[in-house]
RNA sequence: GCGGCGGUCGUCUAGCCUGGACUAGGACGCCGGCCUUCCAAGCCGGUGAUCCCGGGUUCAAAUCCCGGCCGCCGCACCA
């Protein structure tokens, strides 16, 4: 499934343009570059933010009712990282050959030879295990090195002394983890919630290559998708959602597909998903659906969206199941924009041990239950006047011991041996009690909707990127275009000049990101902003001073269309924003 | 991290093997002017290169050698 080489200078197209026209460039150029850092320049950052805008309406502000927003720092204590197992899992001790250079798992290596468990073994020790039992490279034979720890975890010191150890997060999903009593309290305590963020995140890679599509720092959009694990379906809200997207068909191969050597994906629709139990929980392949057809908005063909679901040992540590949503590229073939992780309550139950706080939900019962129960209940002034400062000790041992137990010795009327300690039957009596239940404490499950926010935009250009007639034309979605409009005079006549720039002007005060360019001719200029995406062009010829008409342009047909200079802004506003066409806004122009 | 290949104006590139006339050439872009009544037209002028960085060899290095950085590909690693 990987990508061929025929399509490869795409790629290449698509980089040149993003470093030429102000998209992207690799950071710290000045100084050689850095791998894996990428500087966004003004185009760049304007198409990012729009991404991210559109993420939002999917999965925010279409969720409004579920689904709330957060912002959380990217430096967390040791403790918050450590609760979250990355700490953990993030370390691999690695050793090299020394011969071949082959890098292997410490840990890994020394199971399978020795067949001995190393867990938690230091690097030290691992290393002498290494060196006393003479174990070789595995390949090659040759020597290996003494045994590394390598953490993709960035670590920094918070404040003045160095034990304050921190972490730079490698995902944004601690900070809703982390927040999720208190957050679930500010929205009434209601199941089921989603807590997004959207931010930076850092991750010390070994590699990276790939440009853009593999970084050390990078933005994540996601979502922590609460819910309750034995009612998924509460309040009708997840029908409710299933239903408005009953026509969603995703493309995936299962697991279990990809063990029987399968790698034509198959289409099921969401009801399909769930009703063949191809995902854990119905929650994840709705969160699916919705980022499937946010990928397709981003200009991505649903033919070119698959979701692979990844095998046990791919996945990562806090996770039951997890489906990755794929892109097809030209240079490196099916990359992973987001990934779909069943987290269940993993990172809750984790952070209620670490932190000692209960992250428990509460859900109420229609009624209370209530539950009778038998409870042992002894004379405690002659406990404490025949035992004395012992009594608390026997207290204590006398909960331990059954019910049933202190039951049988009443009715036989023997005493009632704890170690040393007897107490005469007549003491000590059952009593039935009545306790009324009026609900019941859980950890919601998760699911999590994970975007790697670089990688769209990365993958969104080249969607975008065409060529007509020897012309680089950037056909991104309308509602993506960095820059909305442009504003040509024909020539330049100084009457046609000032109408333009007065046209540019009220189309700025409308809201609207806008270039005015008079130098030239008009067919070079049109060219720049095809190049750069602005969906359209107008012109302000001799016929507007004639009856007050400029010409609107369509970047992708170029085809033209007459509209009243009063019009434009309207007219401007249902192009880009409400889809419509060119030629509902006004007269087509013959020619051009 | 290992191996292979590569790195020259904003972009694409010439030059490198065979060191010297290279003050590094061209094209495109970009900027200014002229021209221009709708698709990178034309003319004039201009701008623009740490020849990736550092060291070495040499009278002399873009060119040869060594080290490093960065990129691409393969291996390894990898939410």
């Amino acid at each position: 499934m990987s990508g061929k080489t025929h399509e490869k200078d795409l790629c290449e197209h698509v980089m040149e343009l993003a470093r030429r026209r102000g998209f992207f460039w690799q950071s710290y150029e000045i100084y050689g570059g850095v791998a894996g850092f990428y500087d966004l320049g003004p185009l760049g950052v304007r198409l990012k933010n729009k991404i991210v805008e559109l993420w939002r309406r999917y999965f925010i502000q279409q969720h409004q009712d579920i689904v709330v927003e957060i912002e959380t720092p990217i430096i967390g204590p040791a403790k918050v990282y450590e609760a979250s197992g990355h700490v953990e899992h993030f370390t691999d001790p690695i050793v090299e050959c020394l011969k071949c250079g082959r890098k292997f798992r410490a840990d890994h290596l020394v199971e399978d030879k020795l067949k001995i468990k190393v867990e938690g073994m230091s690097v030290d020790e691992l290393t002498k295990i290494i060196r006393e039992h003479g174990i070789t490279c595995p390949i090659c034979g040759g020597e290996l090195s003494e045994v590394k720890l390598f953490n993709l975890l960035f670590k920094t010191i918070i404040g003045p002394y160095s034990e304050n150890i921190g972490y730079l997060r490698p995902e944004t999903a601690q900070g809703m983890f982390v927040n999720f009593k208190k957050v679930y309290e500010i929205m009434r305590k209601k199941l089921p919630l989603g807590i997004a963020q959207i931010g930076r995140v850092a991750r010390n890679e070994i590699s990276p290559r790939q440009g853009m599509i593999r970084l050390r720092e990078f933005t994540i959009a996601e979502v922590e998708f609460f819910f309750d694990p034995e009612d998924p379906d509460e309040n009708g809200i997840l029908s409710k959602y299933m239903s408005e997207r009953a026509k969603s068909k995703l493309l995936v191969i299962t697991a279990e597909a990809r063990k029987r050597g399968e790698e034509k994906p198959e289409e099921f629709s969401l009801e399909e998903m769930v009703r063949e139990k191809i995902v854990a929980t119905p929650w994840l392949a709705y969160w699916m659906a919705v980022a499937k057809e946010f990928v397709e908005a981003l200009g991505v063909p649903g033919h070119n969206i698959v979701f692979e679901e990844k095998l046990p040992e791919e996945r990562a540590h806090y996770a039951l199941q997890t489906f990755d949503q794929l892109v097809k590229v030209s240079r490196w073939g099916w990359i992973e924009v987001s990934g779909h992780a069943y987290r269940t309550d993993y990172d809750l139950s984790r952070h209620m041990k670490y932190s000692g706080q209960d992250l428990r939900a509460f859900k109420q019962f229609e009624k209370p239950k209530t539950i009778k129960k038998k409870v042992v209940v002894v004379d405690k002034a002659w406990l404490g006047r025949t035992f004395r400062s012992r009594a608390p000790e026997i207290m204590k041992l006398l909960e331990q011991i059954s019910v049933e137990e202190v039951e049988r010795a009443i009715v036989e009327g023997k005493p009632i041996k704890i170690n040393e300690f007897e107490i005469p039957p007549d003491r000590i009596r059952i009593v039935e009690k009545v306790e009324k239940i009026t609900g019941r404490h859980f950890l919601p499950h998760v699911v999590e909707p994970s975007f790697g926010v670089e990688r769209l935009v990365y993958v969104t250009l080249e969607y975008a990127y065409s060529v007509k007639e020897n012309r680089v034309v950037l056909k991104l979605p309308r509602y993506l275009a960095p820059i909305e409009v442009a504003v040509f005079p024909l020539v330049q006549d100084e009457r046609l000049v000032k109408l333009a720039k007065e046209l540019y002007r009220k189309l700025v005060e409308a809201g609207f990101y806008v270039v005015y360019d008079d130098s030239g001719s008009i067919g070079r200029r049109y060219a720049r902003v095809d190049e750069i995406g602005v969906p359209v062009a107008i012109t302000v010829d001799f016929e507007t001073i004639e009856n007050g008409t400029v010409t609107l342009r369509d970047r992708d047909t170029w085809r033209q269309v007459r509209v009243g200079i009063d019009k434009v802004v309207e007219a401007v506003r249902k192009f880009i924003y409400e889809g419509a066409k060119l030629e509902e806004l006004g007269q087509p122009v013959g020619g051009g």
